[in-house]
DNA sequence: AATTTTCTATACCAAGTGGTAAAATAGACG
DNA sequence: CGTCTATTTTACCACTTGGTATAGAAAATT
């Protein structure tokens, strides 16, 4: 058992607030005194307990993506649904997180990345928000190639390009949801887009 | 005629640069020391001639929508062709733009309004922001509900949604091009969300 | 040519940035 | 109790930020 001080502060809730922080103002933009405020705990517990504003970064993050994203990817998976159902579900468990009123609107991930062309994002954040766009685009290009459902509607014979349009409406709703649009108008986009691919 | 010494750099080839900085890296993380960089005039120069870092933006944004946004509004109304083409051809133009490699990759619009929500974006910068979203939506639900071929295909029954959906994959698209993606994978996303809101 | 007017360049400013040293505080263990 | 250890607090640091005063340089008007 290591002796000394305790800790005031718990961890995980500090470190929930430093994500939110991220989320709701990018990387650089998120200044140490916002993350302060809202970690309320001051800079060198930060720096002892995360280290500095990168490894800070790359901590929020990594659970943006347990916390957040795991969530969503199960619901691709469920038994004894159908493929356009659990791609709903699946999307518009996204969608209803970028809504969100609690959480800060839009998506971490988006807003990250737009800051990646800029410079400035600490290179294994870098890595990390570069690859999940493959987890997503990878997974769902694995269910149209293999899925027997998917396969019996053709969604095989365009399975790269119909993964790349299902993220990139993702990608969009995250925006829209960032400047105030609501679940309801957004889960038409998704209706849309599955239809197009043909997902009716 | 004003007398004094005549300035030595071009003031449109300089807001082009400035916008083309704000376009990279948004208007918070765009410092100075970047626009007198890569606008290659000094800061009072700056100062003089386009007034503070809000103004400067202000100025910058705007002239993004003249130059850059109504091309393609333009190609919605060519006379002559038919309404898939017509958004066919907008849509691509904006790909098109996202996807250059001259310019920053991605959207200016869409990347300024992520950084709304955390404050900092002046004012009146905020007010034009928004509205170009309308401009956009409003666009395409008054084709949808007034174009006769829309309205034979049964598109006015949801213009709204239709707009929202085609206006969202064109978010998304920018988060996309932001990324890395290319014209030709951006594409099949346009003519998938076409294909779902009934335009073939 | 002298003057006026505008532009450019150097230097500077207060405030905020990420980051840290050192002292003060509090719990665990002998 | 006293010591050890880890935490918190206060204060500070070098650097960058947006912004400006001032002096010098060049063109038009008189």
């Amino acid at each position: 058992m290591t002796s000394g001080r305790k800790r005031e502060f718990d961890y995980e809730i500090a470190l929930d607030a430093a994500m939110h922080v991220f989320w709701l103002k990018g990387y650089a933009n998120a200044s140490l005194s916002d993350l302060i405020e809202k970690m309320n705990i001051n800079k060198p517990s930060i720096y002892r307990a995360f280290g500095n504003k990168e490894d800070l970064f790359i901590k929020a993050t990594q659970r943006y993506l347990d916390i957040n994203m795991k969530v969503h990817m199960a619901l691709l998976c469920e038994e004894g649904v159908t493929l356009k159902t659990r791609f709903k579900k699946h999307m518009m468990s996204i969608v209803d997180m970028q809504c969100s009123t609690t959480d800060a609107k839009g998506c971490y991930l988006v807003l990250c990345q737009s800051e990646l062309i800029g410079g400035g994002i600490p290179l294994q954040a870098e890595l990390m928000l570069k690859e999940t766009d493959a987890i997503f685009t990878k997974c769902y290009e694995e269910i149209f190639s293999n899925d027997p459902e998917a396969i019996l509607l053709g969604l095989d014979k365009n399975a790269k390009s119909n993964s790349l349009s299902l993220y990139t409406i993702l990608k969009g709703t995250a925006s829209m949801a960032r400047s105030g649009a609501v679940k309801s108008e957004l889960e038409y986009s998704v209706d849309t887009i599955l239809a197009g691919i043909g997902l009716h």
